[in-house]
DNA sequence: ACAGTGACAACAT
DNA sequence: TATGTTGCCACTG
């Protein structure tokens, strides 16, 4: 149940502000895994299955996207709409093709070594 | 223990 | 530039 990789990647999109966006790739080599980005991917979807459990209410999974700044749910019609949705809602510029403008300027720059030392630890706060 | 899978990413045409 | 192909990693049955 508790995969550690999923919890630190939890972890690290909780961090993600408002107003900003990052990648599956991004997210896996802050954590160390340079070459995990599917498996970051994979630890969202997982999110589907706890939507109940309050603990996994307040993750922002909205602000994570591909290495070209688009919203990766394919086949999923109703989830990549409201991820374009609430993206909008916090400002950031999403075109009817599901692909973020201006993706670089939105890009969230990470967080400092030692918080993610934290979380790849599992010492982070939550 | 092992093979299949997916909200990825880097290469190769 | 635009597709297609090939590694990757963690999780699952």
């Amino acid at each position: 149940m508790n995969a550690n990789f999923y919890e630190q990647v939890y972890a690290v999109v909780r961090r993600i502000p408002p107003g900003k966006v990052t990648s599956y790739g991004r997210i896996a080599r802050m954590l160390g895994r340079n070459r995990a980005a599917r498996a970051v991917g994979y630890a969202l979807n997982g999110l589907k299955d706890r939507h109940d459990d309050p603990a996994y209410d307040d993750i922002p999974w909205q602000r994570v996207v591909n290495s070209k700044g688009h919203i990766s749910i394919v086949n999923r019609e109703f989830s990549a709409n409201l991820q374009a949705d609430l993206l909008l809602s916090e400002g950031i510029p999403v075109t009817d093709e599901l692909r973020i403008l201006n993706f670089n300027q939105y890009l969230w720059e990470g967080l400092p070594l030692g918080e993610l030392e934290a979380i790849i630890e599992g010492r982070e706060v939550g």
